[in-house]
DNA sequence: GTCAAGAAGATTGTTGACAATATTACAAAA
DNA sequence: TTTTGTAATATTGTCAACAATCTTCTTGAC
């Protein structure tokens, strides 16, 4: 058992994800995946890069096979794309590619309030969302990249999706959070939009303690929709800028 | 290469679900996953039983490394379900996962025929449904279980998907449709619930034609609900049924 | 200088054996 | 009769080596 546990909590998602009977061992591919997702997400792998079977084997000190399946893992949450007889390379979405992907979030975000609003707990959890609501609002003004307010929100998020009594959507939703965690971070980068997301969010709480499920999905679709465009004109402006740079 | 090619053409959602690029040729793991599917859906491998990996092995003439993958691929498609250290099995849906998978369809369905609807190819798409939606109204009102109805119902949800601009779309829709596929067969058993479908599908091809997008989203999702619905009437009918067996 | 063909190297695909773990059958005790 | 512990068996997890395929580099011709 060569994998440091020290890093075993770097990436929470993994564990979300597995639900209902989490098993508190993870198997050696699930371990594997967890230090590379890491490296992926945080990109010390560059978009696009390879990644090799045999030299991934060799770091961690086990044989190919516990690697293969720990890519095939990454390939679930869409952090690699895996070519037959080309192996695993880390995907490299492009700015279409990104659209899809919010797109489809936008509709199982809504789905995931629409049925929490209209569940029976939905004051109990609202409850548990109102500080960190209130937190949200007074980190939203605060200048700068506003980390402290992106890690409120992402925590929202997995709030919702693990209150959410639809397994298969849970799973689901985790993939996708995993593939969007890079760019939620561009949609609110300035003190402008956090204060339209602070509104948003409030919006969603109303809805959710009046157990409007029809406003709920609205607005959760809306918000996604927001952070969609938001990552896209960032991309845009990125891509521009680069292009300008090789000239 | 033991692996029966007759049997290849059984699951075309297999292929379809690989999009894009295609390959002409399966891998091995992908060839056994597809007899595997065809037992699973058929009936042949009953709902909650094991599939040990050294018999299918045995059976196909390969070692366990290709069946073990192709145990993954058929998992990615939620036929079976892997634990840890105990293998594969056959998944056996109770009427609740039932409800969750129907519920996110409702929900991509309606994304899919909406980004269907407000695309420039809408008229060239209606042309395209048009004929078979006719041939849909026609075998509507057929006495008996009505395979041949049901199979323009599949062929049309195969097209709609396969024309929608989101890859990532079409390959969670296709993931979906090999798992509800067993079902939507009840949903369409009596000549009045195809009389009501047909009109729904009536209706979706006017809103793709009118480039209505709002339309074709509440369509597709009340469409995907009339089934789930029906799917799970039976399947507490049949519960009970062999509840009372039982006794 | 560019492109094509071929060889050498690198990488994934597959295999069979061994290790670790789970399942089952059976016996003994409550 | 039911439950609990234990041994035997069955099954998955991992490994290292070999085969098949792809990539890259070199060489040569135009």
């Amino acid at each position: 058992m060569a994998i440091n546990p020290a890093a075993m909590n770097a990436l929470p998602d993994l564990l979300t994800r597995l639900g209902g009977s989490a098993p508190l061992t993870l198997s050696l591919p699930e371990q594997i995946a967890a230090r590379l997702s890491e490296r992926i997400v945080s990109g010390a792998y560059t978009p696009g890069q390879r990644i090799m079977e045999q030299a991934v084997a060799e770091e961690f000190e086990v044989s190919r096979g516990p690697v293969r399946e720990a890519l095939r893992l990454l390939e679930k949450d869409g952090l690699v794309i895996i070519n037959a007889r080309r192996g695993a390379q880390v995907t490299n979405p492009t700015i279409a590619e990104v659209n899809e992907i919010f797109d489809i979030r936008s509709m199982l975000n809504g789905l995931r309030d629409r049925l929490i609003a209209e569940s029976p707990q939905r004051a109990q959890l609202a409850l548990l969302l109102e500080p960190e609501i209130a937190k949200l609002a007074q980190t939203a003004d605060t200048s700068g990249a506003g980390d402290e307010y992106i890690d409120i929100v992402l925590r929202l998020n997995r709030l919702l999706t693990q209150a959410v009594n639809n397994q298969r959507l849970q799973t689901i939703l985790g993939a996708l959070a995993v593939q969007t965690v890079r760019y939620t971070r561009l949609g609110l980068s300035t003190p402008q939009r956090r204060q339209q997301s602070v509104q948003n969010w409030q919006s969603l709480l109303r809805a959710i303690r009046d157990g409007d499920g029809d406003a709920a999905e609205r607005i959760a679709r809306q918000r996604v929709i927001d952070s969609r465009d938001a990552a896209v004109e960032h991309l845009r402006a990125q891509a521009a800028a680069s292009a300008q740079f090789a000239a």
